[in-house]
DNA sequence: AATCTTTATCGTAATATTGCAATATTAAAC
DNA sequence: GTTTAATATTGCAATATTACGATAAAGATT
């Protein structure tokens, strides 16, 4: 197989899964990572500070914004991309929830 | 090639990028919600809720255990796995930082 | 318009993941 | 000790991911 069952599981459990898939990669972390720390953040610059060649770099941007994580825009003849908020917070309110859950719970049993 | 440059990013990075990639499948997920949503935590449960046959539920079980995230501790002849709150709490740290440091972005260009 | 710059896509090789049947392991129950 | 029950491991087929060289596409520059 290789394929994941989808249609299986809930839409939020696929919804977390795809995004968290998509953060399964360091260098998919580091492009979150340098969007965050630069105020500009022009798709070359990614490239050069990536130790990956540029179609490379190109595909993990690809992915990041197949899952909603950043979006891109055309800015001349280079591309500016930024992380999408709204995603992230999804992210939060997920790991959050488990957290208090976690918290929450009776019995510890390991 | 296919195998992940880990050597090139930071520590930080990697160790994200491997419990987010453990979370990247929504088995997983559905796991999770499953172990905060009981009180006891016995593999059989586990594998009796997922639409998934029993080797494949071990083998998912087994990445969540490498990634850190669950922890399993043998009880009689079955298996009771719960979820290392410490490792949520540091994947929580990092999207909160997301987000924090989204906030508090000067340009806002997309 | 020819050229340069920037990013995306294609093609392809290497490796990893997903899923399961069959089988092994280990502890309880009889 | 044999059987039963619960979980893990093995082996394998199908598919996905990662990485990059070569090339394409599209806007900027000359």
């Amino acid at each position: 197989m290789g394929a994941t069952k989808t249609d299986h599981f809930t839409d939020k459990q696929n919804a977390i899964a795809t995004l968290a898939k998509a953060l399964g990669h360091p260098a998919r972390v580091a492009i979150i990572d340098y969007l965050l720390k630069v105020d500009t953040c022009i798709c070359g610059d990614i490239v050069n500070e990536l130790p990956l060649a540029q179609p490379t770099v190109s595909q993990h941007l690809k992915e990041l914004k197949n899952a909603g994580l950043i979006k891109g825009e055309i800015e001349g003849n280079s591309i500016c991309y930024c992380i999408d908020e709204k995603v992230i917070q999804k992210l939060q309110a997920f790991f959050d929830n488990v957290s208090t859950k976690l918290k929450n719970k009776k019995t510890d049993c390991c």
